[in-house]
DNA sequence: GACCGTTGCCAACGCTTGTTGGCAAACACT
DNA sequence: AGTGTTTGCCAACAAGCGTTGGCAACGGTC
């Protein structure tokens, strides 16, 4: 390991750089990646378009740094293997009502690549190498880990985007319970014939 | 019933009319709403931009007429009850492999209110018409078509528009086989306690 | 107190977008 | 042959976009 990066010292803009980090987030969540203006988002965030320009170089800049993501997925290891569908999907459900950067992430993946490049990233890195964790066949991890995702941004897909009725009134913990056992299922299921 | 309306006579600009449709799906299915512009799409069918305003008014009336869109769902009281998750899935794979309407409605709808209206209107009419056809609790069915609805909306999201590598590399008739018994339980498990 | 990098705003550029109006050719009908 | 409608293209518009360069005010440093 290299010795611990400079701080890179605080600067005297960091409030500007974080209102707009803070105002591009919403905007994106809210419009998706073309809709989201940068005129729109330095209003927001009451200042002035080049500041944008200066700070995040360009409009794609800025999107690469407002939809930095972490899933923040537990150690599954720790997780009784009977209730790791539970588990899923209570912390995804938390993770993306507590931070809209994942709703972002969801709306511009479908019309920019670098988008869509980026989701491919979190779900086949972080995903892929939590369901790495536990023991089953290396050959169906990605498979499964596939699945998963696919129920996940479906759920997303259908409560934050498309805003599906039954979808949006149904409580959280109502979802966990009907959707727990598909991931465990996808996770730990004997492969069908 | 009416008597059959008016065959609408056939006019000379159909040809133009049904190139127009095609080219406008393809790029919309491709661009997603905002980045497909009409310059293209006309470019694509050969035609004059300004045709295309002639002749559906404007963007929105061209995506509306080009994101018509029918599930052709088979009537579900003729299939045996314990296959009904197989058949749905299979089904819509097919009607999404084979028809890139659907494509483009979804890549819209991330972005579009228009779209996003439609698509909640073919997932809650049309599919919970279909699951309210064999008698389960009436109080519990939108829930169930809604469920449905996330898993195939994620199934298509992630092998479509994201395109994650195992859900693209699966083949149709092994996500047919993980997926089937989640739509089975959707549809007519037991509600969670 | 003079210097220099930082922070911010203003005005503008070049480009693309959806959309419009007018005009020429092709057609249909009598 | 003559008339009216349809089909198509061209040129242009106003608006909005991402992006740029210059210039004033501020802050810390010697």
């Amino acid at each position: 390991m290299a010795p611990s990066a400079q701080p890179t010292q605080a600067r005297r803009s960091d409030a500007t750089r974080a209102a707009i980090l803070r105002a591009a987030r919403e905007r994106f969540a809210a419009d998706g990646y073309e809709r989201a203006t940068i005129r729109a988002i330095a209003a927001d965030a009451q200042i002035d378009p080049s500041m944008v320009m200066r700070y995040y170089g360009s409009k794609e800049g800025l999107f690469a740094a407002a939809a930095e993501f972490d899933l923040r997925l537990p150690d599954l290891t720790s997780v009784p293997p009977a209730h790791l569908g539970a588990v899923l999907v209570r912390h995804f459900l938390a993770r993306w009502e507590g931070d809209e950067t994942l709703v972002a992430l969801l709306r511009a993946a479908s019309t920019n690549p670098g988008a869509a490049e980026r989701m491919r990233g979190i779900f086949a890195d972080q995903l892929t190498a939590a369901v790495a964790t536990f023991g089953t066949d290396p050959a169906l991890t990605a498979r499964r880990a596939g699945l998963v995702a696919s129920q996940i941004l479906g759920l997303a897909f259908t409560r934050y985007i498309v805003r599906l009725p039954p979808m949006v009134d149904t409580t959280a913990e109502e979802l966990v319970a009907w959707v727990a056992p598909t991931l465990q299922r996808y996770l730990t299921g004997t492969p069908p014939s």
